[in-house]
Order: C-alpha cells, then sequence, then structure tokens
DNA sequence: AACGCTGACAACCGCCATGTA
DNA sequence: CTACATGGCGGTTGTCAGCGT
C-alpha cells in the first residue's frame, strides 16, 4: 500500500500562488507561528494543499531571504561546498543563511553547472573528475595544491558566512516578523506583470476590466488596503523600498524559527566546519580515509 | 509581426525520516 | 512494534519572458 496523496487532490489548486493566498498564509503563520501545515487549508480555506503552503512560506514568505542575483562570494562558496558536500542542497543551504535550498539548486542547475563546464573545457585539460571536483590524472603534487586551493577558499567562505551568523545571533526574532514585507515584495513584482492567464483575473476578485492600464492600479490600491488592513501598514511603499530590506530582518534563521537560540543545532556539519576551520583539518583530509568513514557524507 | 528556441525560476512530485498514538 | 501523519529533501517539470530569426 502507497503512502496517501498529502492531500486531497480534488479542489487544489495548483499553481503560481496569488498575492491574496500569501496574504492567507502569512496572516495565518503571523497568528500560529510556521508549522502544523495540514491545518493551514482547513482553517484558512486556502485551496493549496498543506506542502505547497509549506513550500511557499519556506522558500519565499518566511524572513531572511535574499532574493536577486547570487554575489561572487555566494557563488564561490556554493562551488565548494558542493564539491564537498554534493547535491545536499539544504546542508548547502544552511551556510547561505539568506537563500533557500531551492534556490541554490536552481542557481546550480542554470548557471553554476554551466559554467563549470565551460571552465572545464577552457581549460584545455579535459580531465575526468571525481564526485568532488577532483582531477583523477593529475600529479600527487598537483592534486595537493589543488586541495589546498580548495580547503583555503571553502574555509575562507565558510568563515565568513559563520561569522556573518554570529553577528546577527543576537537578534533573534520571530521569523515571520518581516514576512509581510516579503510579501510586500512579491506583492510589488505582481502588481508589475500583465494580467495574462485566466487564473489571475480569477484571483483579483473586483476587477474585470479589459486593459492593464486600467487593471494594474486598480489592483495595486486594492491589495494595497488589503494590506493595511491586515497588517497595519503605515507605509507600504517605504518598506519595499527599503535597500537593506532583507538584511534588516532575521538573517541565519533557515528552516525552524527559534532555531538560532538553541545551542544543540548551531552547529550542522561539524567535522567539516572542523577541517575547514581549524589548520589540522587539512591533514584530517589528507589522512582521511573513505573506507573507514563510510557514514561521513551519507 | 509571428514563430521557435532558450534560460530562469517557481512549483510540484515522490521518496525518506521522524514523531506519535 | 506498527501504522499513520507530517515535514523535509532532491529531482524534475511547467511556465513565462527575452531573444534571435
Amino acid at each position: 500500500m502507497g503512502r496517501p496523496p498529502c492531500c486531497d487532490k480534488v479542489g487544489v489548486k495548483k499553481g503560481p500562488w496569488t498575492p491574496e493566498e500569501d496574504i492567507m498564509l502569512v496572516s495565518y503563520v503571523q497568528e500560529h507561528g510556521p508549522g502544523n501545515w495540514r491545518a493551514i487549508p482547513k482553517t484558512t480555506g486556502l485551496k493549496r494543499c498543506s506542502k505547497s503552503c509549506r513550500l511557499r512560506w519556506t522558500n519565499y514568505l518566511r524572513s531572511g531571504i535574499k532574493r536577486g542575483s547570487f554575489t561572487d562570494q555566494e557563488e564561490k562558496m556554493i562551488i565548494q561546498l558542493q564539491a564537498l558536500l554534493g547535491n545536499k542542497w539544504a546542508a548547502i543551504a544552511s551556510y547561505l543563511p539568506e537563500r533557500t535550498d531551492n534556490d541554490i539548486k536552481n542557481y546550480w542547475n542554470t548557471h553554476l553547472k554551466k559554467k563549470l563546464k565551460k571552465l572545464e573545457s577552457g581549460s584545455g585539460t579535459d580531465q575526468p573528475t571525481t564526485s568532488h571536483g577532483l582531477s583523477h590524472s593529475i600529479s600527487r603534487g598537483q592534486w595537493e595544491r589543488r586541495l589546498q586551493d580548495n580547503i583555503t577558499t571553502a574555509k575562507q567562505a565558510l568563515h565568513d558566512a559563520l561569522s556573518f551568523e554570529n553577528t546577527n545571533k543576537q537578534l533573534v526574532q520571530p521569523s515571520y516578523a518581516s514576512s509581510t514585507e516579503n510579501i510586500a515584495k512579491l506583492l510589488k513584482q505582481w502588481v508589475k506583470k500583465p494580467i495574462k492567464s485566466e487564473e489571475s483575473s480569477k484571483c483579483s476578485s473586483t476587477q474585470n476590466s479589459s486593459s492593464d492600464q486600467e487593471i494594474v492600479p486598480k489592483r495595486e490600491t486594492d491589495l494595497n488596503e488589503a494590506f493595511e488592513s491586515l497588517f497595519g501598514f503605515e507605509s507600504f511603499e517605504s518598506s519595499i523600498n527599503s535597500d537593506d530590506f532583507s538584511r534588516s530582518t532575521s538573517p541565519g534563521l533557515v528552516n525552524g524559527e527559534s532555531e538560532l537560540s538553541d545551542p544543540n543545532v548551531l552547529a550542522p556539519l561539524s567535522v567539516l566546519e572542523n577541517w575547514l576551520l581549524d589548520d589540522q583539518g587539512k591533514d584530517y583530509l589528507t589522512n582521511f580515509s573513505f573506507d573507514e568513514n563510510p557514514d561521513l557524507f551519507l
């Protein structure tokens, strides 16, 4: 007997989330906190399955999420961590607190994979590589130098990320404290898009006009009002336009909401951190035997 | 202008792990 | 111990905008 679906397929809406749905979800989380996703469709009337709600929240609505292009440092760190951990996107994301695993995964698949491939072919060597990005047919000296480079870069990136996390640990807040700002930001993007689909026109309850020029301002006004009434926004625009918007929230909160206040969850992948951050780690890696540590990367 | 192609990314699906009654 | 509910994760797909022809 297979597992039953997470929710009834009948009557469950799929596809892109509308601002109205986002507002419903955010208001639920504001009230009850994240978790108990199964209860959301029942209590809010949202026609989304619990899983979809959780994903929407963790990937787009929760606080501390940085959108937009990746910095060089982030990119470097992803490459290093991917080489170390493989496609463990959640683990990689735990070192990039402002990015979601989904974002990192997408970025890897769309950008970095190609970039690395290009670099690899551009180097002219075309040497086969292991799953950890190290070439099979290089001399021991070369291998060690490359290893040293990898370690140095990864150490630096990891150190930066961890110090960033640490500096923000004092600022522990409920993670949904600024999710209204997240949704406001999403909303702003949304109102810029002309209505194309039937879906979109349905979800915008008050409009039945035929041109974008009429639709957009009206929708913005309506939703703005809905927003203010829900969250008491004094200045909707100002929060949207805040440059440092995402950093002003609570970065460092990845999956859990009070995780950072829990000392027990501060050390993911501590073995890796040790060898990345301590000089002894280099020796550890050099002498490391996968045969003796079969479970480390599982 | 119309069409097809491609890239980017949001969202879904299926499986697995864990918690609980 | 077992069955079930729930959440988490990684892979994959669907959609849409931008671009070239």
